[in-house]
DNA sequence: ACCTGAACACCGTTCAAGT
DNA sequence: ACCTGAACACCGTTCAAGT
């Protein structure tokens, strides 16, 4: 008899993301998975919380190698916002590159990847250490949306995955955001403050969608004129 | 004994919206919509080629859908171009709006909507219209990707839903697309004559990426400096 | 032609049982 | 504690049978 590895969350996670990159999502089941592993499906939940709770540890295991791409490629940060924007950006993509699943996984998320918070925190204080005020970092964040992912769609609408978005989480824990994300935490603040008496109008959704759609047809408006970036 | 409706293509595919639109794409299920519509599982299958030809039927419809709105918002063609695509992008974005589930089933349809390739060469004639030649057109397709869909994502990765990427299919009924999209088909060519000898090299996406990251990361720049899209 | 029942090969998950 | 077998309630789909 051969002497089995024991199981883990990690082999589980990883076992998980190997099937996915060879077979797609859709071919990813309990009991594929175990298979791939060498036990029984119901083995599987001593380590992951069901079939969603493993896609959640795979959505995070990406942010994870995200995170590692970005800072693998080079040592120092980037001086100038843009080019540290666009490292993060690129490495990203090569991400993404690797894991063709991993934008539609993402996108269906009902829950945020734990490690987003931060990775999102990062690319805001890149943007206010750039000069951006936190108005202008907001518009910022929503028009790179998910480009800092390395795909370009709006991250996470809960409800496109057939769950009912959960506006209380945000208030909820806010002071406890405050010590793991100061920048979100500010930013949120000073948007609401500025929003005034319509606290729900602090991140208006339609609004930041035409902020970026003027931003590309501007910027499409330049290129046509000759004077865009490089052609 | 009731006198019941007959069954259609098209009473299916209402039936499988409304029920996406009620419990979401996840509750999508044969048996589920053949119960909604009073009949067994396997009636349907007269009249959709299987679950998979449900979705694609579904992503047509939403399709269509985004051209009745944008069609029924205005009567005359708008003379602006970029007020014509704005327009355009917003029509689709409230579509997108009324169904959650769309962007996500989009985004993982294996084949293309069949409509979509018109919808597309309309957005593509609008910017050629509008003084842009086909090279910066084609850099603009992606860079407003899936805002056209009112949604922000590169819209169809057939990768991603676990397909291989089929890359002879556009060379392949190339006369007949002429036909139907002259204005994509005139771009490709002449994309495809500028890449030169290089003919796989016509749509480098890295490049495409990159020219979209850096619309808006000069766009931001400009915001920063006050000279941005109202802010 | 259109619809059906039974059957097949899969799912995720529960639960009592093993070690 | 960790793993398992059997069972349950679901899937999509095939096929022979009905009308």
């Amino acid at each position: 008899m051969v002497t089995r590895e024991l199981l883990s969350r990690e082999r589980v996670l990883r076992v998980a993301r190997d099937l996915a990159d060879s077979s797609g999502l859709s071919a990813l089941s309990m009991r594929r998975v175990a298979g791939a592993l060498g036990v029984e499906a119901m083995s599987l939940y001593h380590h992951v919380p069901g079939k969603e709770g493993l896609l959640d540890g795979l959505a995070e295991q990406v942010v994870a190698e995200v995170q590692q791409e970005v800072a693998g490629g080079q040592g120092d940060r980037l001086e100038d916002w843009r080019a540290e924007l666009r490292h993060r950006c690129l490495s990203a993509r090569t991400v993404m590159l690797r894991h063709p699943w991993a934008p539609g996984l993402l996108s269906t998320r009902a829950t945020i990847p734990s490690g987003l918070w931060q990775y999102y925190d990062e690319v805001l204080a890149t943007m206010v250490r750039g000069g951006l005020n936190y108005h202008v970092a907001h518009r910022g964040m929503h028009a790179l949306g998910s480009m800092v992912l390395g795909f370009v769609q709006e991250v996470f609408s809960p409800a496109a995955a057939g769950g009912a978005a959960d506006t209380d989480t945000a208030e909820q824990d806010f002071e406890a955001m405050a010590a793991t994300v100061p920048h979100l935490t500010a930013m949120v603040a000073s948007e609401v403050h500025a929003a005034g008496d319509d606290a729900l109008g602090w991140c208006d959704t339609d609004r930041e969608f035409e902020f970026t759609l003027d931003l590309l047809l501007d910027g499409l408006e330049r290129a046509r004129r000759g004077s865009g970036p490089g052609v």
